[in-house]
DNA sequence: GTGTCATGCGTAT
DNA sequence: TACGCCTGACACG
């Protein structure tokens, strides 16, 4: 279940064991017809991560574009290989090295004009952090006229924020979500970009999402944090607050909860 | 065993 | 706003 931190890590692993390699690719579940074989046997150039995206390139220019949606899972595996799942999707494999997806939203094998309309398509990406990132999200942003707590999970404004993320990056900058997007003040979106920017990152490198610092709870570094210690509000409804004992309250905001603090994140 | 929920997203109504 | 799609973990009987 990931946010965009999962998936430049995934990049980034799997790109130390698949890359530069030619690999067999297979579809246990035979739900990727035309697409394994098609790039079975070529050699894997290159993995890039953007948002909640991933874009394989092999060396006939073929890109295979996953996304995994609520479900989708990968595992790395190496010798000796154990029984792919009944669902797997996809299996790709070096010499030694094994990769099984499972349950993927999508899987699909693009031209590299089609992956490159994808990637175009998404807002800028807080992990990827490039010089225009923030100015980018900031366009974007103020062609919404929908709360900000909507804004920021819709892909095309600001790409790899999920659930957790939102609930966590609105409290952290103390914004409601539900101001309105065009409200937002230019010095709180550039805020609001340089905090996704930190916990997306802090999150691919430790592979998970930690928001809190764990000064407050007494331990030196975030591992040592209990397992409800991690998140300020995301699911703590009608607990108090971390900073000011406020009850966290919950409402649907799109279809799905998010989570904030009434008190420090005024309306 | 069954039911529910979840870090997502597209399409129809 | 509702539903369909993809799967696994957990609570409950």
């Amino acid at each position: 279940m990931p946010e965009g931190h999962v998936l430049h890590r995934a990049a980034r692993l799997q790109g130390k064991r698949f890359t530069g390699h030619v690999v067999n690719v297979a579809s246990p579940q035979g739900r990727f017809r035309g697409g394994a074989e098609r790039l079975n046997g070529q050699q894997l150039d290159d993995i890039e991560a953007k948002g909640k995206h991933l874009f394989y390139r092999f060396d006939s220019g073929d890109e295979l574009h996953i996304h995994l949606g609520l479900f989708g899972k990968f595992r790395v595996q190496k010798l000796p290989f154990p029984e792919p799942s009944p669902n797997c999707r996809v299996l790709m494999d070096t010499e030694t090295d094994r990769l099984h997806l499972a349950g993927p939203n999508q899987c699909e094998v693009l031209e590299p004009w089609e992956a490159e309309a994808v990637r175009n398509r998404l807002g800028p990406d807080p992990i990827q952090n490039r010089p225009d990132g923030y100015e980018d999200f900031l366009e974007r942003l103020s062609r919404r006229s929908i709360t900000i707590g909507k804004a920021i999970m819709v892909q095309d404004v600001i790409s790899g924020i999920g659930n957790i993320y939102r609930s966590e990056l609105l409290f952290q900058i103390g914004l409601s979500p539900w101001t309105r997007a065009k409200d937002v003040h230019p010095e709180t979106v550039k805020q609001l970009w340089e905090q996704s920017v930190l916990e997306l990152k802090a999150g691919e490198k430790i592979g998970k999402i930690i928001t809190t610092n764990p000064s407050e709870f007494g331990v030196e570094k975030r591992k040592d944090l209990g397992r409800w210690d991690r998140l300020y509000v995301y699911k703590r409804h009608g607990r108090p607050c971390r900073r000011c004992e406020t009850e966290i309250l919950a409402a649907d905001c799109d279809g799905r909860n998010a989570w904030w603090c009434p008190s420090c994140q005024p309306d």
